[in-house]
DNA sequence: CGGCTCGTCGACAACGTTGTCATCATCTCG
DNA sequence: CGAGATGATGACAACGTTGTCGACGAGCCG
């Protein structure tokens, strides 16, 4: 900039002044420096200004996983609302690894972003305060993460609810349950979902039927309850990966998926789902991120998105 | 920081010393430094630092879309090296517009990443030369971009010379291509090894026997081809989508596709697929980046990657 | 004991912006 | 014609770091 200047025989501030558009300027002054910024090949130093301004007109997002399409779903919708917004995204994977969220987060805070987007892995977001104190704005998505701040989820015990009433109704009375362990916090919303499916059924909640735990064990835990004396005549499988699980251990259970994934209506029969809006997630939580920077005050709200549920033949199946 | 060194009852410099554990500080010193900035809850501004040493141990990563999950993997591959490099990373999606990527890139670039990570999607990328002089390492990738810079690929025509020839082996005399349209790289690579794999086998080109065009138009262009006369008996799919679009058509007709895709393996029968890696094309494209950044010179390089013929099925079938 | 090195520390400038205020010429109006 | 308003421009400080260099005392050696 002070080479601009130099250039265009102006001052440094008279630059800054055509940069940035601010009124008063002469027009013909403006043009030389507008010329000299053109031949210069000058572009403004953004840290410099960061510096200055205090605001960075960036936002971190952390999630679990880009290669997930169902954050990355969320990571598309943040993307575009941000861009919308005149800011960028800094993003990162944490793996489920709580230490590694925490890094990542404290190194966006060191960064100054404006505001955070965070689906908390670990439970403990204690060190999270002194950054919202300090002024950083956050919003959770998919998961509380225990501290009194903005969030968004789906609904994920109703939506569960739904997809074993539909199991129900189709005269199902033993229906099995897989999902991830319980420490997870939907998975304990849709197990919860699941039960009081059961209970406005009248049917009885049997824990032989439930198993909780990562994805690489559901093949198995299924496969052990279908060796039971009265084993399920259907499954409810409490996410994507565990949904995948299930369906490469070849047994055509009828079955009700919570969360939709691609190519579901090409397998035979066709896998019916409890959708959830992973894109809406995202963006919701992008755009309360971004009134909250416009100063919008009041208490933190809570956002429970509905689920769709879409039957594709899976769910629709009778008892055999 | 000068709050901790008043604090601390020491000049500013001493603190940025323990900060940035530089030798030379007494360890007395140094604990009360320690106990001040935690006292104060001082965290750095990276900001200043970017300012004070121009560089931002950040780059850029533009895609076509995070929620594809090629790029979704190529992403989440760039983001662990960065983390390992300590770097983060700037993302952007360009859905396909040279406008968008022309934007994210210059603004990815006003913010002095060290370098950037692009998946070109125009053709035209004049405008980055100012950028390279200026310093800012570039690496092209999946597609290149007309530029003399580091560029990482896919094997295009040697993996779709190999998936063509695989249903040739298997008594295939008429096979359709459905692919992108010629516009993009890729698609004309693997159009050229789907005639490279014809013509060793001493089969001719039926021009009829092709489509390229948007993914929407795939079924109806296949659907097509089927109705003639001498119909093919076969077809290799150019991309994930158009994968995904053929098998909607419906036809179960005998097919290699190139790209690999969740749940291929589940289809009736399964889908046979010319694998490419988007990890490791993300993974070699920042290991490539961050060796330039660590100063290494040479000629840019242009490294392709092998592709990987996974049979399940569907290419193995034999003509009816 | 004088000069030397070494360890520790601080003063100061600089990075590239932008906000504040001052300057100065020109114009307007009574 | 003089006072004040207006428009254009510039000088300077500040944002929070870090690099450079110099100061100061303690310990060492000859």
């Amino acid at each position: 900039m002070k080479d601009v200047a130099a250039a265009a025989e102006v001052a440094l501030k008279t630059v800054s002044r055509v940069v940035n558009e601010e009124p008063g300027v002469n027009a013909a002054t403006a043009a030389r420096v507008v010329a000299a910024i053109e031949r210069l090949g000058y572009r403004r130093n953004e840290s410099a200004r960061v510096l200055r301004k205090g605001r960075t007109a960036s936002i971190g997002l952390v999630i679990e996983d880009v290669a997930d399409p169902f954050y990355s779903g969320i990571s598309r919708a943040v993307e575009d609302v941000a861009l919308r917004n005149g800011s960028l995204v800094l993003s990162g994977s944490t793996g489920k690894e709580p230490e590694r969220e925490r890094g990542l987060v404290l190194t966006f805070c060191s960064r100054r972003v404006d505001g955070l987007i965070i689906v908390p892995t670990g439970s403990d977001h204690e060190y999270l305060l002194p950054e919202l104190d300090a002024g950083i704005a956050a919003v959770f998505v998919d998961r509380p993460g225990g501290l009194d701040v903005d969030t968004v989820l789906s609904d994920n015990s109703g939506g569960a609810r739904t997809g074993v009433t539909h199991l129900i109704r189709h005269g199902h009375r033993r229906i099995a349950y897989v999902g991830d362990s319980a420490s997870i916090f939907t998975a304990t919303e849709r197990l919860y979902g699941y039960r009081h499916a059961l209970r406005d059924a009248g049917l009885p909640y049997d824990e032989s039927l439930v198993a909780t735990g990562p994805a690489e064990q559901a093949g198995t835990a299924l496969t052990g309850m279908l060796s039971f004396d009265d084993p399920p005549t259907a499954v409810f499988t409490g996410n994507s990966r565990i949904t995948v699980a299930v369906l490469r251990t070849g047994h055509r259970l009828p079955m009700v998926a919570f969360d939709d994934f691609e190519l579901a209506d090409l397998l035979v029969p066709g896998v019916t789902v409890v959708a959830q809006d992973p894109v809406r997630l995202g963006s919701t939580a992008a755009e309360l991120l971004f009134r909250r920077l416009a100063g919008e005050l009041g208490t933190p709200e809570r956002i429970e998105l509905p689920t769709r549920l879409i039957p594709r033949g899976s769910g629709e199946l009778r008892p055999s």
